[in-house]
DNA sequence: ATTTCTATGTCGGGA
DNA sequence: TCCCGACGTAGAAAT
């Protein structure tokens, strides 16, 4: 349950029942219902009333409009586009392509590989022979990625094999505590900056 | 680095420098940017080449426009309005008012208490003078909610006074994990579906 | 300005 | 459908 105050929203209504009421600030709206199964408008004392109900969760919005500035309804056209995100998966597919960029003489075996407290980014074999788990962050490593590369490190480590692990992270940048877990750890931190491009698979027209 | 297929979407800017590029599904824009310092608009070959910058982060969106539908500018007046949210900031301040909901005879010493590893909710004491740390969800508590509950508890217990503490889940529901952990833990779960209303402060025309 | 933590997170995948 | 993990999480509070 909550109400928010009368003031100058933009409401939009998506064909997949997703509805947001946003004020003039944020990227969040102020309100907002995905899933929503039924949309009602009704007149209640002269105003018109939307009431967007939804099941599972159970719940409901009602937006009272006390006046309406521009009324629009408009005809998507469905959604052809992909999102190419070059972020972590991306980086991904890309260092699995070329794992020399991580340290010559690296070989992928597996990526998004389950270990039960997570998934392992890339799980790899170094020239020596070693084995190495590699955790990629696309924006600065904090603590909390070093904490998510030991347990990785950590659970590999317990399998049967039960020989040393290297545990690699590899990003454009660490922060301070960061650095100092990883050592703490022997851990091993690789900066990567810059990926060349991949090679489009379906070029278009970019919208971004 | 993302990049995005040409194809139909909502372009929003708001004067805090927010833009969110929407399209046909979801709440979350496909793509956006919050704390724009800079918008530049430019012609490219013909089209409408809008450039959002941004320093730290540094980064940029740039969005081609090859048609535009219905351009608008609206001067949505101040943000007057305030979120009564009744989640868990309401939740918190009913249950303190009223802490016999969570259990008969407890009363609350603190809220929002820093523990160093997060905020305890609800600081209380029972009937019997055991100290209690309280858990409080709006929504089905997971078993992330049980590990902060446990967190938290640890952290209580260590304290000088080193007296065992009582651990509360308080929520209207919990998944099957969450409560086979719970036990396992031996905290404890307390069901609250409905809260009673708590006085208005400020009665106003609501919208939602 | 940066780090840390919460959230009606939202979203997608798997059982 | 529900549960679980990831995210460019966003946003707010604390440092």
């Amino acid at each position: 349950m909550s109400t928010a105050e009368a003031g100058d929203y933009i409401t939009i209504i998506k064909p997949d029942g997703c509805l947001m009421v946003h004020s003039l600030k944020g990227v969040k709206p102020r309100n907002w219902q995905p899933n929503t199964d039924t949309l009602h408008a009704k007149l209640e004392d002269g105003l018109v009333v939307l009431t967007g109900e939804r099941r599972s969760p159970c719940e409901s919005v009602c937006i009272r409009i006390l006046e309406c500035f521009t009324p629009q309804a408009l005809a998507l056209r469905e959604d052809t586009g992909f999102v190419l995100s070059g972020t972590e998966a991306d980086m991904q597919r890309a260092l699995k392509q070329q794992p020399e960029l991580i340290e010559p003489g690296l070989t992928i075996i597996d990526h998004e590989l389950p270990t039960g407290v997570g998934s392992v980014d890339l799980y790899a074999r170094d020239a020596e022979g070693r084995l190495a788990v590699v955790e990629l962050k696309w924006g600065k490593a904090t603590h909390e990625a070093v904490h998510q590369l030991a347990r990785y490190v950590e659970q590999v480590t317990n399998q049967p094999p039960d020989t040393r692990v290297r545990g690699l992270l590899v990003a454009p940048d660490a922060t301070g505590p960061a650095l100092k877990q990883l050592a703490a750890l022997s851990l091993e931190f690789k900066r990567l900056t810059a990926l060349p491009e991949l090679e489009q698979e379906n070029p278009q027209a970019a919208l971004f």
